[in-house]
DNA sequence: CATCTGATG
DNA sequence: CATCAGATG
């Protein structure tokens, strides 16, 4: 059985306020592993929706109030050639990029205090790895996989594509997972249950709650991998990582959990904590944190 | 010989200041004809680039602080019904607009206090006509003709339909004129003489300073019209109407006049001033004011 | 270095 | 309602 998290009512829909000034100290965190070993390795992923703007809202101030040991971003939308220097060369840590063949398409970063064994960009999938999908870095005793996973689009028209991706990339995690665990972490563009968005009932035909692509969770859970953040709280509703920008949804918190750590099941006993950051803006996404004992 | 001004040193390069609150009194003027007859009309012309773009940056404020009896805008950008409700009706104005078949590009507005007994949109030039460009307003004792000129573009691409335009917009304001005097402003998209330009030697083979270019203008004179700034102030320096965003032109005052009050001969002898409104901000053009004793 | 559109999300 | 690109100026 997970470990089952208090739950109140007021922190089911997490209140944000964009004016708010974040203090470094609300980020603290004594998460421990089930048997109350402390974390020692903190990640956060997040979709900047354009890393260049994201920038200009001061979202790297992530870096501040986090200090992770790696930072993972989806949705740069910036080739490497046009990246800002704030964003190529941040202090502490080592970055890689991968870049849509598309200028101002997709693209992933991954920013590592510790340097990888390796580093691999796509994961040999020629269509998938053209639109700077996906970064793995190897480290000592795990893979760590960020990825922008492709979105279905408006009115469904590239589902194909989306449905095209689940297996190939499934199968890729698998094949890690048989070398070493794998913590896999990004925008999945789906959430998998009715209790992973606001509005469940009115998407079950639009992108990101079909039951193709939901399926496509199912089936990768299936093969030995763990939803963190729903594992550690199998209850806990409102708890969205994205946001439309229209229609004032986030100050309403009419959202959608898009955004997830996946880890290998063998890692579960060594999971500390998966937070949700919903107090820190900069893009229609929130980031994500991570806290493993490793 | 025209009435010509004082001028001092300091006049040569108006200083602006993008954040100065600018003041109503700033705007009086007591001008007077040759003759000493005080203006009793005052027209203000504006390229403002995007009308949208320049509600947002308070440009409707040129309103308040001169109370004109006709504003004439160019490169509106916004098909009509896309026009905001502050565009579409202004309290005590008449409003007229043309549009672009193409959504977004060039566009002219006219607001006039007194209705005209007539209004023309285009002048019987269809593929000009197309493009929105062009408004005339009949009124008792003048015509006025507002206009935006077509760009020669990068690399003079669009020369041709430029060279186009001069003889037959040149022929209708003639035609105008046999009927009544006519009063014609607006982005004329070229810089008539060395003087009206920042850069004359490095343009000359730029959009704006081609010898075609001015040739039409210095032809459109000799066709009966006078360039009403040029004849008030032969040589003052430094006047511009117009700098790119690029490079900080007008903080350093690099740049073109190429927004005009063209008069019928005639109207010289009612001429009071013609004045560049430098100190008010809202597009890479300032607005212009024409004073008349009609 | 601004405006705009149109694609994308 | 945001991001981006690309056209236009």
């Amino acid at each position: 059985m997970p470990p089952k998290r208090k739950q109140t009512a007021t922190d089911d829909a997490p209140k944000q306020n964009p004016n708010k000034k974040v203090k470094k100290e609300d980020f603290d965190s004594d998460a421990k592993t089930k048997d109350g070993e402390p974390w020692n390795l903190k990640i956060v992923s997040w979709n900047v929706d354009g890393v260049r703007a994201w920038l200009k809202k001061d979202g790297m101030s992530v870096l501040e109030v986090e200090d992770p040991d790696i930072l993972c971003l989806q949705e740069t939308k910036c080739s490497e050639k046009k990246l800002p220097d704030e964003i190529k060369n941040v202090k502490g840590y080592k970055s890689y990029f991968v870049e849509a063949k598309t200028e101002g398409y997709s693209g992933v970063a991954l920013y590592s205090k510790v340097e990888p064994i390796s580093v691999k960009y796509g994961f040999d999938e020629k269509e998938h790895d053209d639109e700077g999908r996906c970064i793995t870095a190897e480290y000592e005793n795990f893979y760590l996989v960020t990825t922008y996973v492709p979105n279905a689009g408006k009115g469904l028209m590239t589902l194909e594509k989306r449905m095209d991706w689940d297996p190939k990339f499934r199968k890729y995690l698998k094949e890690l997972d048989e070398k070493k665990p794998v913590i896999m972490c990004g925008d999945l563009n789906v959430s998998h249950k009715e209790i992973d968005l606001a509005n469940p009932k009115g998407n079950k035909k639009n992108a990101g709650f079909t039951q193709e692509e939901r399926d496509g969770f199912t089936e990768l859970l299936n093969a030995g991998f763990v939803d963190s953040f729903r594992h550690l709280y199998p209850d806990k509703e409102k708890q969205y990582t994205f946001w439309t920008y229209m229609m004032n949804c986030r100050a309403r918190n009419i959202g959608w959990r898009l955004d997830y750590f996946v880890i290998s099941e063998r890692l579960v006993p060594q999971l500390c904590d998966n937070l949700i950051r919903t107090s820190l803006y900069g893009s229609d996404h929130c980031p994500i944190t991570l806290l493993m004992h490793m």
